[in-house]
DNA sequence: AAATTCAATATGTAGCTACATAATAATGTC
DNA sequence: GACATTATTATGTAGCTACATATTGAATTT
């Protein structure tokens, strides 16, 4: 047991937090420096380290060489959201996984999807749109665009069976992630495919990768209207 | 210059990283040892651990004692999202900021605001509709809820001036967050208030506090119609 | 054979030292 | 006084040691 014997860098945390939050230390203020804390609660200036890190990678505090440790004076909220596979998602809420293609295609990238990527022209790509069902009706549509020259086998995979989500996932890491919300009302098409009723709003996910430099995939997952998002721990 | 003189963690963590995207170790497989990979990599253990530490943290990876380090079979997206105050995310996009108080009362929680608190029965809250502006037209409606328990001071505080948002989050540390996003039509009076036509989708952020099990806040800030929210870094 | 105990092992944590780095303050020079 | 140089200082990083803790698997007992 650590009942008392040494101060956790955990604890440490918690404790320069408490204060923070008590405004003991307030906005803008200047922290004391680390070995000067580490002395006064008893530890090691690693250990009062180690907290800060942590504090400063939560957004609450913000620290420079020389200049010291400094509580944000304009707090942000910042907030971590785990997107599993689609297939999983349905799966944890206890439900029928269910998937159609619909479509696939080799097509020139409109100017949309060029922005997506930053592309300077139009290439070709491959666009695969998917229904996601959960216990039998609509959950997720996807619209995805694949760069066949960073991902050539993607043309053997054999879509009508397994989702190009699940795919890439298990075969083709990324290095960077763009990631957006927002919400559009569901027209047309959609509002056919989701089986909902047309222009109601409804939550899109848009998720964009690249591997170093060259494009991956991109995907506008359209959510079923009631969909929530929301933020872990 | 560190040029080839030693490893920093930061390396450490690129390098396993890489060979996990590279499927040298693929997901699901057993990772070498710490001390092994120190030794491979020429380093001290220590700097391998923060590097896993890291990628733990990033959800590549999972670790536990005696077990060993794993690749995770089942990679989720995890995407960072800061929230900042609405006035400076505004001056930020380089608008002129404006506020506007639209009502203020003291109410009985309905069963949806108790539900968001898990409240067991309803209580006086004040509540604080305002709207936002940018460039003198509508940007974001928040529609709040502050228990005036753990906050009586707000009664106190002039809102025509100073909004709610930003007298709390300087004022009021929280330190339990729920965050959640959603999609809405925009109707009655919602659409009225953001001159938006009827129906029309919009993205809601919703955000409730608490300090320790204590109730502070909860808003439901309804954005504009195109409003995005993306990930950080 | 089932249950319990115990040793082995990989990660987790804390402390120490030593040095690197960036930013500021102090100093010196023209 | 303006500018360049140098010293100081707080954080950042790496390495080492030592021990804690959880978990697995083997050994032992019932």
């Amino acid at each position: 047991m650590t009942i008392d014997s040494r101060l956790s860098w955990t604890q440490v945390r918690d404790e320069i937090r408490a204060r923070i939050l008590n405004r003991t230390y307030a906005p803008g203020d200047k922290l004391p420096r680390d070995e000067d804390l580490a002395q006064e609660l008893g530890c090691a200036r690693t250990t009062v380290h180690r907290a800060m890190q942590d504090l400063s990678l939560a957004g609450l505090v913000e620290r420079k060489r020389k200049g010291g440790t400094h509580v944000k004076a304009d707090p942000v909220t910042r907030a971590t959201f785990d997107i599993p596979i689609t297939r999983r998602e349905v799966e944890q809420r206890g439900s029928k996984y269910g998937y159609q293609l619909i479509q696939r295609s080799v097509e020139l990238t409109p100017p949309a999807i060029m922005a997506r990527f930053g592309l300077p022209k139009a290439i070709k790509m491959m666009r695969v749109k998917a229904l996601h069902l959960s216990d039998n009706r609509p959950f997720i549509l996807e619209d995805r665009w694949i760069d066949i020259r960073s991902n050539p086998e993607i043309l053997e995979v054999d879509l009508t069976t397994q989702s190009a989500n699940e795919w890439l996932v298990l075969h083709k890491p990324y290095s960077r992630l763009d990631l957006r919300f927002y919400a559009m009302n569901a027209t047309g098409e959609i509002a056919k495919h989701l089986d909902t009723p047309d222009t109601s709003a409804v939550l899109v996910i848009e998720r964009t990768t690249w591997i170093g430099a060259e494009p991956i995939t991109t995907v506008q997952a359209v959510t079923t209207p009631g969909y929530q998002l929301s933020s872990v721990r």
